[in-house]
This record gives C-alpha cells, sequence and structure tokens, in this order.
DNA sequence: AACAATCTTGAAACGATTACAAAGTTAGTA
DNA sequence: TACTAACTTTGTAATCGTTTCAAGATTGTT
C-alpha cells in the first residue's frame, strides 16, 4: 500500500469499476474505459491530483490515452457533477470527488500535498445580500506536519 | 467617475502618489514610476485586477510598459506584503491591496467581477492540529445582484 | 563623477489548457 | 444483423498566462 492508498483508505475504501460506471451512468452521461478510469483514480487515490498528476498516473495503464481526452473526460465529469475543482494554486486546477461530505482543504507550500480539513457551517452568510452563491471554498496554506518534522530533522 | 472608481469610493478614499511612495518605502523596497503606478492602479480602483487587465489599463500611459516589468512589479510589491494574490479561478491571478482588514471574496461567473465580503473570524480553528497556517482564503462563486437583474429584464 | 546594486525591457521559452478535425465507438432502431 | 445518428477519443497545432534570460537603463551612495 503506498502513501496516497493509505491515505485513501483512512476516509473511505475503494470504489469498484462498476460502483463508478454506476456513479457515471447516474449522473447522466456515458461510460467509456477512460471516464472510469479516471474518475476512479481520483475517487480512490486521496491525493488530490492535477490534470498531469493524473495523466503520468494511467499513462502506464493507457498508453493511448490523450492529454485532450483527459481534459474532456474531467470537464465532462465536473459539469456532470461527480468531480469538484480545487482553484487553491493559479496555474493548475486539482480534482476531488464531489458526491462526499463537504470539506475544506489545506496545501502544504512545500511539498505541494492537499489535505482534507473541516469546513464550519453556514459560511454563506458571511456574503452580502443579493449575491446568489453556488459554492463556498474555503483554502488553507501553510506547513504540513510532516514538512515541519523534515525542516526540524535538516537543522539538526 | 467610471465604475471601478465609483466601487472603490465605497470602500476607501483614493491613496495620493506620495502615500504610495511611502507605502513601498514602508515595505523596504525601492520606488519606481512603474511600481507605484501598478500599485496605485490596484489600491484605487477597487477591481481586483488580474496582470493582464492592469496591463491594458495602464498601458495608455506606459506605452513602453512590458509584462516582465509588470509580473517581477506584482511579485515584488507581494512579497513585500503590499500586495494579496487571489486564486478565485484557476489561470490567473488576481490582486487586491493587502493591508487593509481580512475579508473574503466573491467572484461572479457571469461577469468575472470580485466583490469584498465579511470573513467570520477563527476559520483557521477548523484546520487540523499540527498544521502551520500562514494564510486563510474564503471564496464565493455564484452571480451577483447586477447580473441577476439583467438576466430578469433580459427574459421579459 | 564613479561604482554597485537594483530596475526595466523585449525576445524567446514554458507549462497548462483548449480548438479543431478526423477516426473510432456506442446505443438505439429498423 | 445492419444502419444511423450521436457521442468519444485521439493527435496536432494553437492559445493563454507566466517565467527566463541577457542586455541596457536607472538609482543611491561614495
Amino acid at each position: 500500500m503506498n502513501d496516497s492508498e493509505a491515505a485513501a483508505a483512512v476516509h473511505t475504501r475503494s470504489l469498484s469499476n462498476v460502483e463508478l460506471l454506476e456513479m457515471i451512468h447516474a449522473a447522466g452521461i456515458r461510460p467509456s474505459v477512460q471516464r472510469i478510469a479516471i474518475l476512479g483514480h481520483i475517487a480512490n487515490g486521496r491525493a488530490h491530483p492535477s490534470a498531469e498528476g493524473i495523466y503520468s498516473s494511467l499513462a502506464p495503464e493507457f498508453p493511448s490515452l490523450s492529454r485532450t481526452t483527459l481534459y474532456n473526460t474531467l470537464h465532462t465529469l465536473a459539469e456532470a457533477g461527480l468531480l469538484r475543482e480545487l482553484e487553491i494554486e493559479s496555474g493548475t486546477r486539482r480534482y476531488d470527488l464531489k458526491p462526499q461530505p463537504p470539506h475544506s482543504h489545506f496545501i502544504c507550500r512545500r511539498c505541494g500535498r492537499v489535505f482534507d480539513m473541516k469546513l464550519p457551517e453556514g459560511l454563506e452568510r458571511s456574503a452580502d445580500d443579493g449575491f446568489s452563491i453556488d459554492s463556498v471554498d474555503l483554502y488553507f496554506k501553510g506547513i504540513c506536519p510532516g514538512c515541519k518534522q523534515n525542516s526540524i530533522n535538516n537543522n539538526k
């Protein structure tokens, strides 16, 4: 079990291909090998990967996968409500499974990893009247416990 | 008075060049015509502009301004603590004056304008123990009152 | 005035993403 | 089973925002 699988196990068990296929069906879009692989990668490793990260992870198994397909698929899945796009750092989007309890995100400035955090309720009430809110994103940035530990060790 | 100046007036009065120069000095970096112009544009129009927006606004007055200078300056001012970078949408950064009370942001999905909103206190407490937090960003997305009004009118 | 440090500039390069058009696949229907 | 229309995937080329680089201009200090 590698790091990201270990992280995943903390949160949820892995989704089988049949379950992924059903999710895709239920969302009202057509399934394909690529869509299942991409959704599965995001759902089962809890790494909040970027498009490039997904590409390099899947490339060995799907050598013919093109970046265009990957981007198309990410858009399709996001529009269908299966994925949430994280805009925690500019220049790339990262992807997270949408059908799960709302949460906030922490990105480590040193290692770049993204962690799930709690999300306080009722944040929308901070917005002024008259604004229709359809999404609330709370992002923390800083140093994760692992990187803190490493920097302590390295300074010794 | 154009739109963005009107919006600015709601929040703060305009900063003079002398005040801008003092801010730059106080931040420990050297002043230049370009730095003052760029900081002034962000401080005095409350439009939360992107680099490209700043460039096209300043180009008429500073025809020789290069994009490199603009990006260098934005980085320098941000590092010096005068600007805050907003990562509310991926693909671009937007800029906001930093020395002002903390607040959250709303971006309209239709017109793309960014509005200041309140920021609840104590959000850092949502993060798990062991994470060192150095920034908290809360972003709302949806439709602003103006665009809502327009779409009502257009459907009549 | 002279020197070093800092700034500005344009050209070229880069990474992430999108546009496009062709080829392949699928679901439904005859 | 064969047909058709709709949808997907793919590779190439283009685009957009940003950064790198090296040279020249400006500034602050002696």
